[in-house]
DNA sequence: CGTTAGTATTGATGATTGTCAATACATCCA
DNA sequence: TGGATGTATTGACAATCATCAATACTAACG
């Protein structure tokens, strides 16, 4: 095997993604940040989320994103769900309508 | 359906994923940047780029990944291969041994 | 050469996922 | 109260994916 045992080196923490990358991940970490990344893995979810971002008082009601996506009212609603599960967006009843909007701080 | 048609408003530029959430994503756009995400929603290939992040010299050998990492050799070669492919590290061989290294660019 | 050791590829398999049709649930309105 | 409309859930299916065993490829070393 390759040997090169070293001493780690600090991490400069102003370089991007230091968070993420600042140290070896456990596993149990990586789990983690790995299912909030593959919540972004999704074309559709994507559209969602900058949909929400451009919205008007930042929020879209599901019947206006079934057209633009050209998906079933069942599938955009699972990959709301998805994207609820993920801290992501979450959502309000208001009467007939259930309006998303985007968790910024998550994101 | 619910009616709420507006101008969709400029986002602020200097907030946090503008890049990613400035304007509507059109179709082929979500799904390059889903790709990306994607390849980031693995916990092996998360603790991949961990360990390159914090390797003396920036790089590791294809065989110092498989014990820590508790995978087998073919499956964390082929999870270097996603990486490699989604232009996030690359491998470079050195006599028996491959070396890959982050593309900090990239990420 | 032949052997040894590191890496990549192939093939198979079980698990997960994105999707839709059908259906259930919830709310409004006449 | 009953129909109409918006949303969520269920069930099914094809596609993708993570994984490993077996095997092929590649380079060093006798």
């Amino acid at each position: 095997m390759a040997q090169r045992t070293a001493p780690l080196p600090v991490m400069d923490q102003g370089a991007c993604c230091s968070s993420v990358l600042g140290s070896p991940l456990e596993a149990a970490d990586a789990d983690e940040l790995a299912k909030g990344f593959a919540a972004l893995g999704d074309p559709v979810r994507l559209r969602v989320l900058s949909m929400l971002a451009a919205a008007d008082e930042g929020e879209v009601c599901v019947c206006n994103f079934v057209e633009p996506l050209g998906k079933s009212q069942p599938t955009i609603s699972h990959q709301l769900r998805v994207l609820s599960e993920a801290g992501l967006v979450h959502g309000e009843r208001r009467g007939k309508w259930v309006w998303y909007s985007l968790d910024r701080f998550r994101l």
